[in-house]
DNA sequence: GTCGACTCGGGTAATTCGGGTC
DNA sequence: AATGTCCGAATTACCCGAGTCG
């Protein structure tokens, strides 16, 4: 099945204005089909030839790597993972890229993105693993891969000035800085000045942090529970020393059973990116309606 | 991403008059892609790279999208690693993006960067993390912004289409990821495709790699050995592996001891990244002389 | 059949080309 | 030898009302 795309499409393929194009195509230079009410469609692989040919460079992956189905509207999460999956395992840096900044630029909110698309292909991945699929340098590989994705994202979008505070940290001995990541963005996106501390963080260390910042929101992402006690004391200790100073506390994390979580005591549990971004938009808009002075009274230094 | 810039754009850029720009084109010193019309469009890499190579005035604006301080007075690498450890301790993305990209912008290799500022400032810090001057939720947020700044400049790097592919990787339960990524932006900066697999991976998933994809190179950065005698045996494995098929393999790390090292057979030992740099040059110096059906004489499927 | 997004064609302003000169 | 400026011709980018797509 030969695919088929507009102007626009191959314009930002490779770089160039549309009207440009057009006037590439009226000159022969490219090669077009018509539809029946008088639009250009470009085959892809015309597309290609004329890049190669013309150009040599620019090329955005975006047309290798978009497969059927592509209408204007399907900047859809649909098949995305399934995509991701398969740049990633296959080391294809750019199409990763292009799979996430289609659907960013396309306006998908980027929990959406998370929850949908990276969280799935790297549940897919996960399993593949298991049944001895893939080997462990492809999933670290991959994991490397989705992180430069994100920050590259992360410094495409607006960093909040406010002084709307939120820290995040994966406990000592949990390694995975993708899901910790992702939360830093999902928060940023909703007007928040996320920071992550980082990965495997022993919990003296987020109090110390909670107290010295004072953020409105301390998220923790619990990937992997090394000892099952100490983290839920250490938890609870955390816990505590945010309720002092008015920060509310967030978990998250595959690790965290019910049995676990019944034994913690917390301002909220996220499954997905998008409940931690609902429950984000809500507090922040508590936090705002409430006057500075009451929400720090303890305000040292 | 591949940005294309107009002759112009890139003349505002570096300081330089529109026709001197396409003088340097014409005689190759700049690599460009033409339109269709003949019009010269400039990869943003590729004028990144000449600004650098030349030394090319200062870089005026940010049409390169870097991040740009406003008084960009260090070119040189004096005192920039206190600058550095300063904005990581007080948390400053931008700052310590600043430093990073100043001295690049400024022609500075990047194994001298890393070497001397940010080696130096890790290394201050961990001192100040010895004597509890830092907590540890600082040092992490630190690695954090650097992997950050790391993947910033990575992205402006030209990527190396060559197929001198280089593979690298931290062993299981050494989950320092700076030096490992750094290394790969060292052996990038030299022409070799290099891809980190991540931190922690098995001796037997590297050998796996090395296997599958038959690098010239194959980097290992040992920051923390949890099990000395599993070490050397591992990793000797992996260099008997790797010898099959003339894979070289680098070794380096803060946890090497010259104890240790006389235990291990590797290509080359590198205490620097100044070191990896000029191994790795007469590395491709070597290869890429020698025809390339004798260098994979064990090629298969 | 409605509707929003996209594309058409064509006109216009802004760049860029190559070359010659200072 | 190298750089910066000027020029007419060609190319590209932006804009807009009407028509098309899905």
């Amino acid at each position: 099945m030969e695919q088929l795309l507009s102007p626009k499409q191959v314009a930002e393929a490779i770089g160039a204005s549309e009207s440009s194009l057009k006037r590439w195509c009226d000159q022969g230079l490219i090669q077009t089909v018509k539809t029946a009410g008088g639009h250009r469609r470009i085959p892809v692989q015309e597309a290609l030839r004329f890049a190669r040919e013309q150009n040599h460079a620019v090329v955005e992956p975006r047309i290798l790597s978009m497969p059927a189905s592509e209408d204007r509207k399907a900047r859809r999460v649909e098949g995305c993972a399934e995509r991701l999956v398969e740049a990633l395992l296959t080391d294809n840096d750019a199409a990763a890229h292009a799979i996430v900044f289609d659907l960013f630029l396309a306006g998908q909110p980027v929990s959406l993105v998370f929850d949908e698309v990276i969280a799935v292909a790297f549940r897919t991945i996960g399993e593949k693993w298991d049944s001895h699929e893939v080997d462990v340098y492809q999933e670290r590989c991959s994991c490397q891969i989705a992180l430069r994705v994100l920050h590259e994202l992360r410094s495409k979008l607006v960093s909040p000035e406010r002084e709307l505070v939120a820290l995040g940290a994966t406990i000592e001995g949990d390694q995975y800085s993708l899901p910790i990541t992702m939360s830093e963005m999902v928060l940023r996106s909703v007007g928040w000045d996320a920071r992550s501390l980082g990965s495997s963080i022993p919990f003296d260390s987020m109090i110390n942090a909670v107290k010295r910042h004072e953020p409105g929101l301390f998220w923790l992402s619990v990937s992997f529970i090394p000892d099952e006690s100490a983290f839920i004391s250490g938890f609870n200790r955390l816990f505590e020393a945010a309720s002092k100073i008015n920060t509310a506390v967030v978990v998250g994390g595959r690790a965290l059973t019910t049995e676990i979580r019944t034994r913690l005591r917390y301002s909220a549990f996220c499954d997905t990116m998008r409940h931690l971004e609902e429950f984000a938009k809500t507090l922040r808009r508590q936090t705002e309606a409430v006057p500075k002075k009451a929400r720090k009274p303890r305000k040292n230094a």
